[in-house]
DNA sequence: TCGAAGCGTAACCTAAGAAGTTACGAGATG
DNA sequence: CATCTCGTAACTTCTTAGGTTACGCTTCGA
């Protein structure tokens, strides 16, 4: 796995949990399907519990399964879930220059207002959407 | 220098030139004053000269100018000569999943229009606007 | 004409972040 | 109580970007 390969875990797992939604999913298993390991897994899922997406069950006949319909879950909930940013929020680097300063405010604004609207699109799909084509 | 750099650099250094197009500044005098390295500076202006911004004289008395007036050059300019794209373009990674797949595609798909969005954007500010205020 | 000043680039080191792996404690079930 | 599963810590790569050194090529000016 390269690079957004939180998002493509989140989207595979999800996908599959959409299909059968009453059964439950170990780490384990969810791992050898997405080629993974069972820890990352358990990571990467953990946001979406956290997010209010997955339920976890632990001990003896424990697993992951989703905390709400596929139908009420959309892309930017797994999106927000996982915090994927495109703005740099830190912005401990003050820039002496007060015209670069003006320069980079400018472009931080237009970024965040443009990942506002990503998220709002994201919102119109949810993962029941995609399966039923 | 963090995240970034490399765009914190470019403002910088234009909103710098802008201020007095005509002379020249070697990559010394710019990384002096961006807190960084020659080196560094002769890589990041390289895009930027690469993608027509800028111009850079070698030999005695060289050093980098703009190509064009700052009132020509505008943060969509400076953002696409760094290619800091959203969207990771490597999609080597066909998901074997057709559902997850659709998913994908449609993350992928929503994340490149919104990021046209964002260059048209950024293309509506040019060095010369912010420096005025 | 030659030396110094610059850029262009390669090569290497270091730091930070993410994934992969191992290990183990805690909780739940049969 | 034995076993299964999650939650997490700790460690090891692997990748990426920046920082650094070095050196060749170009150009100006004495």
């Amino acid at each position: 796995m390269k690079r957004n390969s939180r998002l493509a875990l989140a989207l595979h797992t999800l996908s599959h949990m959409a299909g059968d939604p009453n059964r439950l999913q170990t780490s384990a298993e969810i791992a050898a399907h997405a080629g993974t390991n069972p820890v990352v897994v358990r990571r990467v899922l953990g946001r979406l519990r956290e997010a209010g997406l997955l339920i976890s069950e632990k001990g003896h006949s424990g697993g992951w399964r989703l905390a709400r319909s596929p139908q009420h879950i959309t892309l930017a909930d797994v999106y927000v879930a996982l915090e994927e940013s495109l703005v740099a929020s830190e912005e401990a680097e003050a820039p002496s220059c007060s015209v670069e300063h003006a320069l980079f405010e400018r472009v931080t604004h237009v970024m965040k207002d443009v990942e506002k609207s990503l998220v709002q699109r994201l919102g119109e799909t949810t993962i029941a959407d995609v399966r039923e084509r």
